[in-house]
DNA sequence: TAACACAGTGTTATAATATAACATATGTTA
DNA sequence: TAACATATGTTATATTATAACACTGTGTTA
């Protein structure tokens, strides 16, 4: 759970931007949404990225090099991504399913190995495109 | 099932050397590579790519943005794929698991909707990196 | 055969994504 | 205060990927 993060005011841009997006929102386009606040580079942009999947504020869609918010208020620190992807409108939603959340994070591979951590991806037409 | 497919020349040394690899391969690596067989430029390599992931015979490790080569014979086309990835040696497998497949192409979100496709990525340490 | 489509090739240029490296600042804690 | 960690600002550069255009070969099919 956690204690609540306070974020730098770098951080605490960058997510408000995503949290307001209604979908994945790429690295540089965020930097040319905050170039009026004052941040001009696109490590100031990556740095607060990486800080905010850390503590688990936001999660990258690896197929879109994109970034969303968090949903699932307490999302077990990106441990266990689940997303829906369409692929004709590019809307992406996180799933939150606790059972398929629980077959995952208890999944053994043949060799009896188990994973600290996983990011799945679903690809189809969302029930607008359809 | 499908024909067995003919490859081009150029398909054919990119995948030659995805399939050689002990891992997976990036794009401009294997450009290195070949520069001696007489490709010379990114977008010849990046063809080959489209036309081998399409096919089945080759895919995108998508938080790596590197390429492995197929290892279920009859891989349903990239329509359903997981891999094992290790955090410390970059080690990829792909997981076979009939069950595990099942699971996730029947799987339905809470609206109901049904995917054509998934991609699956599970992090942790491999046995030699334990 | 001529006309056409189609897939692949080669090439130059450029776009898009991401990190390195270094100097400075700010906040926390011993 | 000194030492430390974290964040910032900045310039430069590395890495990944696509656009656009000219050309080649092969197989229709009209």
């Amino acid at each position: 759970m956690g204690q609540a993060q306070i974020l730098s005011r770098n951080q605490q841009i960058v997510l408000d931007i995503i949290e307001k997006a209604n979908g994945p929102l790429k690295a540089y386009s965020i930097l040319f949404n905050v170039q009026k606040k004052g941040i001009n580079a696109p490590q100031q942009i990556y740095r607060a990225l990486d800080k905010l999947i850390e503590i688990g504020k936001i999660h990258k869609i690896e197929s879109k090099n994109a970034f969303v918010a968090c949903r699932n208020s307490n999302c077990e620190i990106s441990k266990a991504t689940a997303f829906s992807i369409c692929e004709s409108c590019e809307m992406v939603d996180e799933i939150s399913d606790v059972k398929l959340s629980k077959y995952l994070s208890s999944f053994n591979d043949k060799k009896g190995t188990k994973y600290k951590r996983f990011n799945l991806e679903f690809f189809g037409l969302c029930k607008k495109c359809k």
